[in-house]
DNA sequence: TTTGATAATGCAACACTGTTGCAGTAAATT
DNA sequence: AATTTACTGCAACAGTGTTGCATTATCAAA
């Protein structure tokens, strides 16, 4: 499935991250967009957007799902190494731009990593 | 609250963390003792050996649960920084008993980290 | 500009993990 | 054996996420 027409629903989402490398909870997307869409609409074009290489989803702290567009995604090349970082104290979760060394493993193949850091972020500290 | 008394519930989910450091969901487990004891039974034992530092809890690569006894959990001391392995062929998570490296970032205080490793394990090669 | 195909949406109902309140049960101490 | 209360079972709930289907709206073609 791909983006064959450009609605209303998809500008609004879409205009989240355009103008931010933020992270943003899908519940989050909910909340901000009530009056706008149903939730199914948020999740079903949240999942379009990924496959299409937009965006990029991952877990956040409590398993709820986070999405962003990072530096990776504007080359569609989604590197599931880069980490993410969630503040412990205003909750806000942005990607780094940085690479965590994979280490190896006797007797196994890795061939992902999901890695979240945990702290506190500048505004915070 | 700690653990004061020896039930029927308590001993039969420690024995499954007694005899292996492989991790278990706790689906799984709910699943493995259906006929047993009820689900929040095994949310609430599962709640009370971690905050006695027997096991200890991490999100596997769907934001479920799973819990594991390792060496860090049998000397009493949690760190949050050793990665967790699931294998993406048959389903299997383990705790990796090595140190992932964590990285200083500018402008922030890392205070911990969540390290999930994917690929295949030995029995998958 | 109108028409037609179908992508996209809204809604309701559902599935699943996890939590809570409370009455009842059972472990340990006396 | 009696008493205390930790522990359990049950039912209902909360939250995230999914699915089916009827309806709507986008876009291309006439």
């Amino acid at each position: 499935m791909s983006l064959k027409r450009k609605t209303k629903s998809l500008g609004l989402i879409l205009s989240i991250f355009e103008n931010s490398t933020e992270a943003i909870s899908v519940v989050d997307l909910i909340a901000k967009f009530k009056g706008d869409m149903n939730k199914t609409t948020v999740y079903r074009i949240l999942e379009r957007l990924e496959s299409e290489g937009a965006i990029h989803s991952f877990l956040g702290a409590n398993g709820l799902t986070w999405y962003a567009k990072c530096q990776q995604c504007n080359a569609h090349h989604h590197n599931d190494i880069h980490p993410h970082f969630q503040c412990e104290d205003c909750g806000k979760v942005e990607c780094l731009e940085i690479n965590i060394p994979i280490p190896t493993v006797d007797n196994k193949i890795i061939q992902s990593a999901n890695v979240l850091l945990k702290g506190q972020c500048a505004d915070c500290i």
